[in-house]
DNA sequence: CAGAATCCGACAAGATACTG
DNA sequence: CAGTATCTTGTCGGATTCTG
């Protein structure tokens, strides 16, 4: 049993770590394949990615759906529950432009 | 240098780890002293409160100053550009408010 | 394609003791 | 009060190999 003193650490638990949000953020776009999340989070290593996925669908942020026909495929997708963390991720994001643009960082999307 | 693929990242940059969006988010609320900080965030060493402050200050995020007259006496607080980022930390203070009422999991308040 | 399993290193973080 | 210094530990994450 954890102690929570500020409702932030809770927060944290959730999208903490170096992982989750960026995988919250790509989701709120739309649904996405387990490959494309690879593709547009280039640096993260495949068991990251399968981690941090099956800790966010423990958490009820993101629901899972998988078919093995014609072929595997799997679809990840923002839960309701993750739905609500929209306004937060967008912050993040816009933050994140502005202050690209106030200290002069590219950021390079990866469009190859 | 390092390489940014989404703007979010540059933000986990800032606030990421498990301490610096707390020190942050308490300091939103108006500036504080070292001390007032620690009772704030009872589980922070003050290594780690120390080494977070320096690297916030680094990062043009908060201010110090410090006064040894009459008394060593050492109030942070954001700066403007640290200012910036209040709405972040609100989204985040308001949704992990939310989630813990949705889980029913406690909160409690240093107030001991 | 979408993973699981294992091994290993780096760094974040904790504990403790000491200082102006 | 507001730190610094040192040592140790734990967790995160990378690399690699293997599978339905």
């Amino acid at each position: 049993m954890k102690q929570y003193h500020c409702p932030v650490e809770l927060t944290l638990d959730v999208v903490g770590g170096r992982w989750r949000v960026l995988i919250l953020a790509h989701l709120k776009q739309g649904p996405l394949r387990y490959g494309q999340l690879r593709r547009l989070i280039p640096d993260v290593s495949e068991k990251m990615l399968t981690q941090r996925l099956r800790e966010l669908e423990a958490d009820g942020l993101v629901l899972r759906d998988a078919t093995h026909e014609p072929e595997l495929r799997t679809d990840y997708r923002l839960s309701p529950e993750g739905e609500t963390l929209a306004p937060v991720l967008q912050g993040l994001y816009d933050w994140g432009l502005a202050r690209a643009e106030r200290t002069g960082v590219v950021v390079t999307p990866p469009g190859d």
